[in-house]
RNA sequence: GGCCGAGUGGCGGAAUGGCAGACGCGGCGGAUUCAAAAUCCGCUGUCCGCAAGGGCGUGCCGGUUCGAGUCCGGCCUCGGCUACCA
């Protein structure tokens, strides 16, 4: 073994090691407080792992070893979240079935990750495509169906036809698929939906009780979308119908000067005059034609007049009806009304179409004397509103909403945003969803007969039958049958029992159903009798801290504290509610910061300053138009002036500096396997953690990575000279006290970039002596393990320890040694530090005083003035006020 | 448009309302070397000054305070998410 520090000898070393010696085994049956830290698992993707994995997973690795020295039994596992597009894309390309394909990315991932160090309970492994997991999440299905929480529905559907299947609303991006960008139509079909509407109130109140960030739970709770308004019925003027509107402001409903029903709502046609029927139908065929990106391009409000008219419940007005496309059929009743005095889209359209604007909130109780000119969304005091002039808004909303329920007229409504979970997909690799039809049929459908499938008589799949497996296909293609590609498999699509034909479900589940358990299934991973046992339950949940990316802040955290209390109302996680009590992000890694230079057609630079984007998104010069070319320029020729980074050749020639994100197309993607080579696992783990806070984003800097390494290196050099056995000596002592609390305390609170900067400041010291003690030089190992294990595990035992570190108990600090006895205070004279004072620590306020004011430089200070004031903070500062 | 977050040296970033710029990168100077790399030592916000020292400095404007990067009000810029939800 060398003498050097070697990462490439020394972390497969003990990552063999930690194999041989289970190292890492979670601890079931001790008496030990238990921990659970969970990483969100990856999607096994053949371009393997990307520098943005090792980040989160670093951070709760850090967290596990820490928890683990402090005497925590901690759950840490891994898995691979392996159903999905990318595979089965593959598969229709080369005809290689997706399983093979995702065995083999999961085995890179899994390599790649061990390189990293990570202490993982590899045992438990969890992978959503094994069939002894799908058989659980078909359960789980099972489960839901029984309860009534999963149903089948005639849905309006984003029907991707490049992709052959149905999306997600979340799916589809401005009127294009998330993935791959393919045109996505609306279209009714047959979908299994879940009932998480039913659970709405229970996903809002839950979030008081879990610590994660407030942006993410703002997220979802504007995600479920709950508003308290009231349900209010207006007749229609000549018929027998009335028309149902949901508001928040029914206070306003003496401003009701018309109706807007969305264009598929079922009045529309009941409602429309001969008159109007022709532009009427016209405008319902152009919005259904138009795609959610036409709809938001066009900023102006759009709608036709139909002729008919509603009364208003509350003074018998007559209130003209409209249809227009900013009313949604599904929100609410599909139907509003409409008051622009208060309501700036009603505004927007009234002032379009020359509609009257009626004043019936006002900020000082008086209707106002100018036209509004903007619409007044406030609450105020009501005006023009008959006898219930003068009163608030909230007091009027709660009175009118009883006066129209008492009245008939009305009720109070609450609504969500949050719809239904769409559930179906219609492509292969996916779990089948365990559910099967009666067939009518006059021979074997298998070979072609006439048949009919009674979807509205759905039997489950016995449980003891689980999993139902998928089918091996020759071709994987979506095609263009809206059932999906099971239907083409015939033979596992259509059975006999008892000698009546049933045809199965040929839809699976989204991608989205196996991380909706996982972390479940990772606390008892091998019951083949049930999901997970009630003991592994009580015993782990709930997750204590979660790792993962914001970018799953809603879907995948909303649908999986669904499954959870739905398990948990069938009695199946104890008394956890939550799933997760503790979140947290990491940021994003963006690629390395990147100069540009503008180029117009001539090939001329131009000054960033004149650059703009146009219409179409194109960079063009804005004081000509012209089209400009973008190109790099290397970071050795770019210089600072004044606010903006300059062409250091031609000042005059602004830059643009950013980090863009790292991406294939761009070629700025770093690939750890790459770092490691290079720099060794430890110093990729410290360097993604000594880069800024954990939350942030921030830009990758490969030169950065050295000055870890160098921290590494010269740790080793410290810990690698024969120790000093003689007690350390008191600044020293007092360091290394510091340090095991600082590193403690900032590992608790995941702020690792602090954390690290300690441990360096107290190597540098340890790195001046030729023999430093042993009690500093180990506690520094000790500290350094959860982020370096590699380096630790080698250093420990090169200073003559068994290993693992790992076993090692973390270090305590004495509190008598964190504050010095002796400090130095600063002295500022107005705001300005003139002289500093070395005091004892407790020295008494007249004491550190008068020797401030017998400070050299702070007596030519106040010489010749007047002391207006002295204050001392004790132990930090001594400020003086002078005056004249 | 809405919500969330962030603006601090050349760069990444530190700072319970109390010494702004810890730690690291980069740069400059030196040691070592035949030379270089690596390593080690020193300096490194900026302006004035030979120096001692002093002025100015945390996006902008104002406020609270003995004291503001930090708290409050109002803006500006950037990033992320979201988008006609009545």
């Amino acid at each position: 073994m060398s003498e050097r520090y070697e990462p490439s000898e020394i972390e497969p070393k003990w990552q063999a090691y930690w194999e041989r010696d289970e190292t890492f085994r979670t601890p079931e049956g001790t008496e030990r407080p238990k921990r659970y830290v969970l990483d969100m698992f990856p999607y096994p993707s053949g371009a393997g792992l990307h520098v943005g994995h090792p980040e989160g997973y670093t951070a709760s690795d850090i967290v596990t070893r820490y928890l683990r020295a402090n005497g925590y039994a901690v759950l840490h596992p891994m898995g691979f979240d392996a159903f999905g597009l990318p595979a089965e894309q593959h598969a229709v390309k080369t005809g290689t079935h997706p399983a093979v394909t995702t065995r083999q990315n999961i085995d890179t991932f899994r390599r790649q990750l061990k390189r990293l160090g990570f202490s993982y309970d590899w045992d438990r492994e969890v992978d959503t495509t094994d069939p002894a997991y799908v058989r659980w999440t078909q359960w789980i299905f099972l489960l839901l169906f029984e309860r009534g929480l999963a149903y089948q529905d005639e849905v309006q559907v984003n029907w991707c036809a490049a992709l052959g299947t149905v999306l997600a609303n979340e799916e589809v991006i401005d009127g294009k698929s998330e993935r791959g960008g393919h045109p996505v139509e609306r279209l009714p079909l047959r979908q299994w939906v879940l009932r998480i509407t039913a659970y709405a109130d229970r996903l809002l109140d839950g979030l008081d009780t879990v610590e994660w960030p407030t942006s993410t739970m703002t997220m979802q709770r504007e995600w479920i979308g709950r508003s308290v308004g009231a349900e209010v019925r207006f007749g229609v003027e000549g018929r027998d119908e009335a028309i149902e509107v949901f508001t928040t402001r029914p206070d306003t409903l003496f401003g009701a000067t018309f109706m807007v029903l969305a264009p598929e709502h079922p009045l529309v046609a009941k409602v429309t005059t001969d008159a109007e029927r022709a532009a009427v139908e016209a405008y319902v065929a152009s919005a259904s034609n138009r795609s959610d990106l036409d709809r938001q391009q066009s900023k102006e409000k759009t709608g036709v007049f139909t002729g008919g008219y509603a009364i208003n419940p509350v003074n018998g007005a007559r209130v003209p009806i409209w249809i227009a496309d900013y009313v949604l059929m599904g929100y609410g009743t599909g139907a509003i009304m409409a008051v622009p005095a208060h309501d700036t889209r009603d505004f927007e359209f009234a002032t379009r179409f020359g509609i009257p604007i009626v004043e019936v909130v006002s900020r000082s109780g008086a209707p106002s004397d100018a036209p509004l000119g903007e619409a007044m969304v406030e609450a105020g005091v009501a005006v023009n509103s008959g006898r219930y002039d003068g009163m608030e808004t909230a007091a009027f909303k709660v009175k009118i909403t009883e006066d129209l329920e008492a009245a008939g007229k009305g009720r109070r409504r609450v609504e969500y945003k949050l719809r239904d979970w769409v559930f179906s997909r219609q492509r292969y690799w996916g779990e089948p969803i365990p559910i099967y039809f009666p067939v009518t049929t006059d021979g074997d459908p298998r070979a072609g007969a006439a048949h009919t499938i009674h979807h509205d008589q759905p039997i489950p799949v016995p449980v003891e039958e689980l999993p139902l497996r998928l089918p091996d296909l020759d071709d994987y293609h979506p095609g263009s049958d809206p059932a999906g590609v099971l239907a083409r498999a015939l033979d596992w699509r259509f059975f006999q029992k008892d000698g009546r034909w049933y045809a199965r479900e040929t839809n699976t589940m989204p991608q989205w159903a196996g991380s909706c358990w996982y972390y479940l299934r990772f606390m008892d991973p091998h019951n083949e009798a049930a999901a997970w046992s009630r003991e592994a339950a009580a015993r782990w949940l709930p997750v204590d801290l979660y790792v993962g990316g914001a970018e799953h802040a809603v879907l995948h955290l909303l649908y999986a504290r669904f499954w959870h209390m739905v398990l948990y109302d069938a009695g199946l996680t104890g008394a956890v509610t939550e799933p997760f009590q503790r979140l947290v992000h990491q940021g994003m890694i963006l690629g390395e910061i990147e100069y540009t230079a503008y180029r117009d057609a001539a090939g001329a630079l131009v000054s960033a300053e004149h650059a703009t984007k146009n219409a179409d998104g194109a960079i063009v010069d804005r004081r000509d138009g012209g089209v400009l070319s973008a190109t790099r320029v290397e970071p050795a020729r770019v210089t600072k002036r004044g606010a903006s980074f300059v062409l250091a050749e031609d000042p005059a020639i602004a830059l643009v500096s950013r980090a863009p994100k790292m991406s294939k197309s761009l070629g700025n993607v770093v690939n750890p396997d790459d770092i490691v080579d290079r720099f060794g696992a430890d110093a990729l783990r410290t360097y993604e953690m000594f880069m800024g806070p954990l939350e942030a984003t921030k830009p990758w800097n490969t030169d950065s990575i050295q000055g870890v390494r160098r921290f590494l290196e010269r740790l080793w050099t410290v810990a690698t000279r024969t120790p000093s056995e003689a007690p350390p000596p008191d600044a020293l002592l007092r360091l290394t006290h510091k340090t095991i609390q600082k590193v403690g305390e900032d590992i608790e609170a995941m702020r690792f970039n602090t954390a690290i900067s300690a441990m360096m400041v107290l190597n540098n010291e340890l790195a001046a002596l030729a023999a430093p003690p042993r009690f500093c030089v180990e506690a520094l190992v000790v500290l350094v393990h959860p982020f370096a294990p590699h380096l630790a595990e080698e250093l420990w035992e090169r200073l003559g320890h068994a290993p693992s570190i790992q076993a090692v108990p973390w270090p305590k600090h004495d509190p008598a040694l964190v504050v010095d006895e002796v400090v130095e205070i600063p002295v500022q004279v107005n705001g300005k530090v003139r002289g500093r004072v070395s005091v004892s620590r407790d020295a008494a306020e007249a004491d550190v005083l008068a020797a401030a004011l017998a400070d050299e430089a702070v007596a030519r200070q106040l010489e010749g003035k007047t002391l207006l004031k002295q204050i001392y903070v004790p132990g930090r500062i001594v400020t003086l006020v002078v005056g004249g």
